[in-house]
RNA sequence: GCUCCGGUGGUGUAGUCCGGUUAAGCAUUUCGCCCUCUCAAGGCGGAGAUCACGGGUUCAAAUCCCGUCCGGAGCACCA
């Protein structure tokens, strides 16, 4: 036990010092702050998830308090098993570790019987209105027949808990005002009739506690002292507390902070499903998504991924961060150890007429000589980028890690390069001279570059959003497992995705 | 429409609660130089904000007050 815990504070203590860190929580004692990561179990978890993990698990560590991952999964309807599967996979791979994992599902009892004893009580009634009643009633800020004459509150409770009533026919409603400006709290549903199969509970339980009414709930008994919600909910705090102050529940503390969403690239599942049923995109961990699995297909980190939303902070403001300083934080975490690969995109022949059949040398990294070396058989065939062929006869390049070469002849067609010949011209580096990888002909790979864009331009699905490069690269690339980043010199880096495919990470 | 919440350099943030300590810190972006057999990383330096706007209070305001404008959210038997 100690020996997992001192490596992992050490390691903390340098992050805090080169790393942006989060502010300190308000009212937050030193080993006895819980906090709660909340999600639904109706979908695959995205970048916005991983914000609010973070800062949940972040606050957590800061304060040697506790973490709970808690499924809010109330709606029946909505959740199935492979979200609350995939939503752990997520978690784990951010290296979010909750201290305690558990459903809401897991306590629908003790939240029914605070749902009766909120009814016994006042503070709720049975409602038999309509939805369409209800809403023109809210709009005016009236009160329904139902809450007026509560001398059947309590058969009528009766009724719904004993099958009485059918789906739509009642539900409970908190007993708030009417007329508040703050529409949260004209009379909210706390429960509902729900007929359908939970991945966890099956139709057992027909009474669903709404999300306004479990949550405050849960977030007290579980002794959370810190809550967490993105600012949307700003609204229903009123009604989070108020409902604690009748049921006589402590009260944690609420704490809001803006949404995470890149431009372009929406969280919303609105905007997803139908591209997926459209075939446009063909899973969830496509890398144009912002889902976890597609940033880690992508070949972003963990622990970049973390530093990004930190350094976000808990702000209110609506905004949507830049992209390129989650890419910057990624590259940094990467650059060291990626080894350096050269791949050339959209081949063009190089011929050096009178070169030496030879082997070479290549260090795998600049810098770290742990990554070791390959060795490349060269003769005189050689492929360059089309993107390096913009030479006139007569220009000297260099070949990187091999030697010079004069251009002597330069084919086109229309002019597009098809060919080019050269003659060996030395090998001492000069600063001047452009340098340009390069794969030996006997050396090749074919590789495709799958590049990610933005997947939506304004509200139209952008068509381009997925450019495939396509290369060559050193035969090399074939010993390496799926799933390794390198860096191609003068490209980017790239994590390798399958056979003769790779993923465009970033620059 | 009503209510609530935001508005700091191209971008994201710190500072705003408890007005003055650098008339604004950090990161990203971008430019230059150094380093380098990468257009990466690293080092150094530069550019870039009269703190949405208009009033007011004060010796002094990004920070307090009032108004205006702009942006977002909520007004579900979703979470």
């Amino acid at each position: 036990m100690l020996e997992k815990l001192a490596p992992e504070q050490l390691v903390k203590k340098q992050a805090v010092e080169s790393a942006p860190s989060l502010p300190p929580l308000e009212g937050a004692i030193m080993g006895q702050v819980v906090t709660r990561f909340p999600p639904e179990p109706n979908g695959y978890p995205h970048i916005g998830h991983a914000k609010a993990a973070i800062i949940d698990e972040e606050y957590a560590r800061m304060y040697n308090g506790k973490l709970i991952l808690r499924f809010d999964d109330t709606n029946p309807l909505k959740e199935k098993l492979e979200y609350y599967d995939a939503i752990r996979e997520g978690l784990d791979w951010l290296g979010v570790k909750p201290d305690i994992v558990k459903n809401t599902s897991d306590d629908i009892s003790l939240i029914q019987e605070y749902g009766r004893k909120l009814v016994e009580l006042g503070g709720a009634y049975v409602c038999t209105c309509s939805q369409q009643t209800m809403h023109d009633l809210r709009a005016k800020g009236l009160p329904c027949e139902c809450r007026k004459d509560q001398s059947e509150a309590l058969s009528r409770l009766e009724k719904l808990f004993n099958g009485s009533y059918k789906q739509n026919e009642a539900i409970i409603r908190f007993k708030g005002d009417m007329a508040d400006q703050n529409t949260a709290m004209r009379d909210p549903t706390l429960f509902r009739i729900i007929e359908g199969d939970h991945p966890k509970l099956g139709s057992k339980i027909r009474v669903w506690p709404t999300y306004d009414f479990a949550a405050p709930i849960e977030d007290s008994l579980d002794g959370v002292t810190h809550a967490m919600r993105t600012k949307e909910y700003e609204l229903r705090n009123a009604l989070y507390f108020a409902i604690l102050d009748r049921l006589g529940l402590r009260k944690p503390m609420m704490i809001e902070f803006s949404r995470l969403e890149f431009e372009g690239i929406p969280v919303s599942k609105r905007k997803i499903k139908p591209l997926i049923e459209n075939g446009l995109i063909k899973s969830w961990d496509d890398p144009r998504l912002p889902t976890l699995s597609a940033f880690r297909r992508r070949g972003f980190v963990p622990e970049a991924i973390r530093k990004f939303v930190i350094s976000l902070g808990i702000t209110l403001a609506e905004t949507k961060p830049p992209f390129e300083a989650l890419e910057a934080y990624n590259r940094k975490v990467i650059d060291p150890v990626s080894m350096r690969l050269f791949f050339v995109k959209d081949p063009v022949e190089l011929h050096v007429e009178g070169a030496r059949a030879m082997e070479v040398v290549l260090k795998n990294h600049p810098t770290d000589a742990a990554l070791g070396s390959r060795k490349i058989q060269v003769s005189d065939r050689f492929y360059i980028s089309s993107d390096d062929t913009n030479l006139n006869v007569g220009d000297e390049i260099r070949l990187i890690e091999l030697y010079n070469v004069k251009i002597t002849k330069i084919e086109r067609k229309d002019g597009k390069v098809l060919s080019v010949s050269a003659m060996p011209s030395g090998s001492e580096i000069q600063q001047s001279m452009p340098k340009i990888q390069w794969v030996a002909k006997e050396d090749i790979f074919d590789l495709q570059v799958l590049t990610p864009k933005q997947l939506y331009i304004g509200e139209e699905y952008n068509t381009n959003s997925l450019e495939v490069v396509k290369g060559v690269t050193e035969s090399f690339m074939s010993g390496l497992k799926h799933g390794t980043v390198v860096q191609f010199v003068r490209f980017g880096f790239c994590r390798i995705d399958s056979d003769g495919t790779a993923i465009f990470t970033h620059r």
